[in-house]
DNA sequence: TTTGTTGTAACTTTATCGATTACAACGACA
DNA sequence: TGTCGTTGTAATCGATAAAGTTACAACAAA
């Protein structure tokens, strides 16, 4: 397993907001007709982007809109707001801790593993929703 | 969704065969006492890793063993011979091709994680199977 | 031929995602 | 104030995938 659509999902969203911000009205219908999804998925991936600072969405009277200059919001923002489970590898449960092996799986490999996924995350970073809308026009 | 625990059971596997090879008869029961996974999961991943060129098997006699140098089997190597769908990230799949930003996504959000996975991909190819040995002893 | 093992197929259980339905809470406006 | 369109959220469903398990044919050596 992989991580879900949730992370392109979410960026769709953010991008169509940069994009008609202040020429549409951004209801989670309208964002559900471009991403192509169901409404309620586009409200609890709202609802989420909300928590974590990224938009502001108005109850009652309808439409969301960027809590921060585009510049400011990572894929790295977007990808810890938006998935539950950041780990990218699981390990397997219970190694035998009798075998020298077994006991040192955990500690030897995590801390790789470890490395790999602050790589991920810190090439996750340098990644702005800015640099998505500039190529949006071509 | 994640990557499954497929990556750190086949690590752990060779990680066993490279600790005890010569000493101990790696059988499918004898690695699965050590990762605590049923033998049938270890045979399968085996056999991926067969078909890897990263161990050899016998069949009938039983028994497994590197077929090359641990400096010469990395993480990468392992990754992409145990895990079915490579891919770090999910596209959602029909963005509406009728909105400008609907028809962009796909190409420009797909750069730029395509990026993001081969930072993740050179970095598990940094990795050694000696590396993870090297560890086992402390 | 017997024994221990691998290779594989099939089934079960469990978990998670995304779609969907349903409805209460909310805010603006007539 | 009451209606209307919208958000927030819970509950359920179906699909998909992973891992555990059972079962058995194929294989190699003694």
């Amino acid at each position: 397993m992989r991580y879900s659509s949730r992370l392109t999902v979410a960026a769709h969203i953010l991008m169509c907001i940069g994009y008609f911000q202040g020429k549409e009205k951004l209801t989670s219908d309208f964002l559900a007709g471009s991403v192509n999804v169901n409404p309620v998925v586009i409200r609890n991936t709202l609802g989420k982007l909300k928590k974590a600072g990224i938009v502001r969405v108005e109850a009652g009277i309808g439409g969301a809109s960027l809590a921060r200059d585009p510049s400011d919001i990572t894929l790295l923002d977007i990808f810890n707001a938006v998935e539950t489970d950041t780990d990218l590898f699981h390990f397997h449960e219970n190694p035998n801790p009798q075998c020298p092996v077994g006991r040192s799986v955990h500690p030897v490999l995590g801390e790789q593993l470890a490395s790999v996924q602050s790589a991920m995350e810190s090439h996750l970073a340098s990644i702005s929703l800015n640099d998505l809308l500039r190529g949006i026009g071509e």
